[in-house]
DNA sequence: AATAATTTCGATAGACCTATTGAAAAATTT
DNA sequence: AAATTTTTCAATAGGTCTATCGAAATTATT
């Protein structure tokens, strides 16, 4: 039966995909842990307890699996970014969603997050193109929230969004690095914190 | 004469000194570069025009010469720092002036800096002693300036003092990778965006 | 100018690492 | 259970890199 072997094959392919999202997990991993040069192909397959060469069967090439990393630690972030920029909340909260949701995977995802996060740089040229285009358009929609609170005068005028947007997402990705140095310093803390700072400063309020 | 022969050997040593600080130029540029897994010796020789071998009349290894780029990278800025911070201005003043202060190196020894940030982190446990206490240090000052901040009410009571040091100092962390995006992105520019973002905030005050 | 000290060099050992290949093993289909 | 496909493996070619060594070159001293 023709739909038969289609549906064969789907799940051939899907069990093909779960795997390699098993090896990318390993690779995630040890790219955090040792950085993307000091990482090796070896201690990647060690830690799945399968041979260096059977991961080949999954990447091409050591930077296909960096590239991979880091576009699948990315995914869904665009979109929910949108969601919150297109919709009706007002701009403070919006602020405090975007940082939420950037923050987030800090959590779920902390591997691909470090590795996103500082070994992104090694990811040669010629594998950039996907990359370097999602975090543009993230970056672009991020500062649209912050152009639109100025716009609708809820920021002060004087302030530069390109400036305030990479601040944010700055202490956003450091924070990735820290969390763990406290047991307070989970991500709803720190993103109130980062937002908290941003929206309102520290300056106590009778000095206004 | 003793005296003399004295004096040489403060020059020799001296003379030494200088063509190492020669190499470790090379070395902080290429680690910057390359990041330190992705820096060969023998790139950090070709720079400088000598033989791969040379460099280690210089340093014993690699990670000896990673400390030393740290070491020397940081020089002098806990001195600074505590003079900002034991000195009569208000405590928003000092804040201004730690920021300045620990952002400026990024204009006068990038390289350094830059390895410091993205590359301290590969320092092999047994060479971070220094280091590490000079980081406490460091961060231990620039939190006394925040804490004084609240003591002295400038600051909300509510905010973590901690918590904000790192906040302040991985936004000029980050600052060292984008400084050259924009040609306006000069440190007393990002400085200033940082302190003002910090202290007041971005809320626009008739909302206050 | 001869001697001594400092600095640089070439050659290389010993490790480690990526990626390939063809075969073996395991799983699936017929 | 035989045949086919998918997955894993061992072996290894070919490359790079760190660190060492004794010799050579350079610089300084006597």
């Amino acid at each position: 039966m023709l739909e038969g072997n289609v549906e064969k094959k789907t799940d051939k392919k899907e069990k093909y995909l779960r795997r390699q999202i098993e090896i990318l997990n390993s690779a995630a991993a040890v790219f955090a842990d040792k950085g993307y040069h000091g990482a090796s192909t070896g201690e990647i397959a060690t830690n799945l307890g399968i041979a260096q060469s059977s991961l080949y069967y999954y990447f091409r090439s050591k930077d296909e699996a960096l590239e991979m990393v880091c576009l699948h630690g990315t995914k869904g972030l665009i979109k929910k970014l949108t969601v919150i920029a297109e919709s009706s909340q007002t701009t403070v909260k919006k602020i405090r969603a975007a940082i939420y949701n950037h923050i987030e995977p800090i959590n779920s995802i902390p591997n691909y997050y470090k590795t996103f996060v500082q070994e992104l740089r090694y990811l040669p040229k010629s594998r950039r193109s996907k990359v370097n285009k999602m975090i543009i358009d993230y970056n672009t929609i991020f500062k649209k929230i912050l152009d639109e609170g100025v716009a609708n005068a809820t920021f002060k005028e004087s302030i530069d969004c390109h400036l305030s947007m990479l601040q944010i997402i700055c202490q956003c990705n450091a924070a990735a690095i820290w969390i763990n140095t406290k047991p307070e310093y989970n991500i709803k803390f720190i993103a109130d914190s980062i937002a908290d700072n941003f929206l309102s400063g520290v300056i106590n309020s009778k000095f206004n």
